[in-house]
DNA sequence: AGTAGTATTGTTAGCGTTAACAGTCCTGTG
DNA sequence: CACAGGACTGTTAACGCTAACAATACTACT
């Protein structure tokens, strides 16, 4: 088993001390260019690498920073995954993605590995944890940032999308329409983004004083299967429903799927709105209206955040919010 | 800035050495049960979480590997990271998840900065580096398991769909409906893949004695627009195809636009085949005909593969080979 | 020549953990 | 009662690196 090369081995090999290698790998001045030039030929032969564990060690920084996500494959995650992944290899650091599979429990075992690893940062998308759970996973980490989520009181950084005027401008958009038996596929209970949502459908029945009915809305996983199940159940239950705002595109693309099932057609039948603009929702048939935030900036400006405050700006970085658009396609014209 | 809880700070509490904490920690044996559930008491009530990377440094082990894509938000490489996390959760590693975008320099970037995190092993998808730099790179890392690309000689690990057979059995079904002018939507050139679905391609024409033009072939970026950008060519210059297999769903999506553009009908007009059968596929309308190797299988058995390796197996644990099957939709029935 | 000042290099200690070995304290036996 | 042998606990020295300080060599002056 080859031992990796060390420093030491390099500083033998020079002929120098272990600290002006040290100093030239780190750029830090004070070297001669004769022996830097010297030294960088000897760590090319041999191919040293300098171990970023001893160093993070000594220097208690990793140069990584963790990433956790409900789902790295759902669409809208991984997007914001790449815009948080640019802005952390812009700034030298590396990335630990994390999937909690929307399990609580696996959350929780995630942040306690990456607090193992020791991570600089962490950065948290949609956390499913209640609040005194957060609260006290948070406790460990030295800096948070978190996206898709309110947490009130202490410290932490967050970056969220209006949600609440996500549901609000969707909902208008339908109510605008003539709309008035509006269902809802409300994604799973212990959402926060999916109550702010709520609230805006329920606030734009309000503008219009128009009333709506509890049993319009059903919760469902967020994705196609979820969602096509609850639409089935809804449209079922409530024959006059003529509209359905989903929680999220998944949801809206298994809505689709109930409607072709229930021989309903999409939007003559019942209109549907998404949410989140993936890539999906513009090649699916009927191509879905939905409620854009752009999730490559939604990641990357979170990044942004957590690296500031990783360099200590804590009062005038709290929080970012990102303002949703309305994409006006087939399902809901 | 409150310093993080260490060992010695549980021992001290507790009143024993820091050899009985670490005992306690790693579950080995020969610690007194009362010891035990004193030391726990502490550990719980300090908060104290061991440093993996202190840790790492006496063992020469991180608990982390490295996981290599070209792009995560890539469905394809989403399910196979997916299956390649459970697969090393399950042993009590984390994952490393690295995105190349496509790009050599980044990929050597992010190989470099994986040796110096000293991951315990290395899952490299879907290389796009040539032979030799491939080789170069790999020389540093202990371990190491490719998907997607094999690399001859000297002890790395392959996890291979069987890109021939399901070029082959693409072609075939195509040829079998009577289509005798079928184009290829080839991929990038670097793509090893791309190369064996090229062979497959033309071994079907062989088998039914049949010709193929090479100007039927066109290189595009594995993504939607550059399935578009490459079909709109390939099919303004070649009315006469009546097919086209394309190097993945996202291309194959691609060409499903061109074809609008051009007000062809698929599959009446031009029949299309993918590969891959990402979830988008069955959702496109048409429904894409593709040839499918469960992505999720393909990452869960090469992590599986990269474990055993990491522990030792060396001669038993070279490759793995996949078979593709074939998915009948609507887009070439 | 002597000296202050600067550029360059070296030395020491310690980051938080574990491997390896060295005790210490029992318990049962001859 | 002495003692082997297990059960438990402690001590020491690394792992590979950098911060902080110490030493040396060189430069340009007076």
């Amino acid at each position: 088993m080859p031992r990796y090369v060390t420093m030491a081995d390099v500083a033998r090999e020079a002929g120098v001390s272990l600290m002006t290698v040290s100093r030239v790998i780190n750029d830090k001045g004070e070297v001669s260019t004769l022996t830097r030039q010297h030294v960088q030929e000897i760590i090319e032969r041999l191919g040293y690498r300098p171990s970023n564990i001893a160093r993070g060690l000594v220097t208690q920084r990793t140069g990584t920073l963790g990433l956790v996500v409900p789902d790295s494959a759902n669409p809208f995650f991984s997007e914001v995954a790449r815009g948080a992944e640019h802005a952390a290899y812009a700034h030298g650091y590396n990335v630990f993605l994390c999937n909690t599979e929307e399990s609580t429990e696996q959350e929780l075992n995630v942040l306690k590995s990456l607090d193992e690893k020791r991570v600089d940062g962490l950065l948290l998308c949609s956390s499913r944890l209640d609040k005194t759970a957060l609260h006290q996973a948070l406790l460990q980490h030295p800096v948070t940032v978190l996206v898709n989520r309110w947490l009130e009181g202490d410290g932490v950084g967050a970056v969220l999308a209006d949600d609440r005027l996500g549901g609000l401008i969707a909902t208008r958009h339908l109510l605008q329409r003539g709309h008035r038996k509006i269902g809802f596929l409300a994604g799973p209970p212990n959402s926060h983004s999916g109550r702010l949502r709520m609230e805006g459908y329920h606030a734009a029945f309000a503008e219009v004083d128009a009333t709506w009915d509890p049993e319009w809305m059903e919760h469902c996983t967020p994705m196609v299967d979820g969602g096509q199940a609850a639409a089935y159940k809804l449209l079922t239950a409530h024959p006059e429903l003529t509209a359905l705002f989903c929680f999220n595109d998944l949801v809206a693309v298994g809505a689709l799927q109930a409607c072709e099932e229930l021989g309903l057609v999409v939007p003559g039948d019942v209109a549907i709105v998404g949410t989140d603009d993936i890539p999906l929702a513009a090649l699916v048939r009927p191509a879905l209206t939905t409620c854009r935030v752009s999730r490559y900036e939604l990641g990357k400006q979170a990044m942004q955040l957590l690296l500031k405050r990783i360099e200590g700006c804590l009062e005038e970085c709290q929080t970012i919010i990102l303002k949703p658009e309305l994409v006006i396609r087939e399902s809901a014209p």
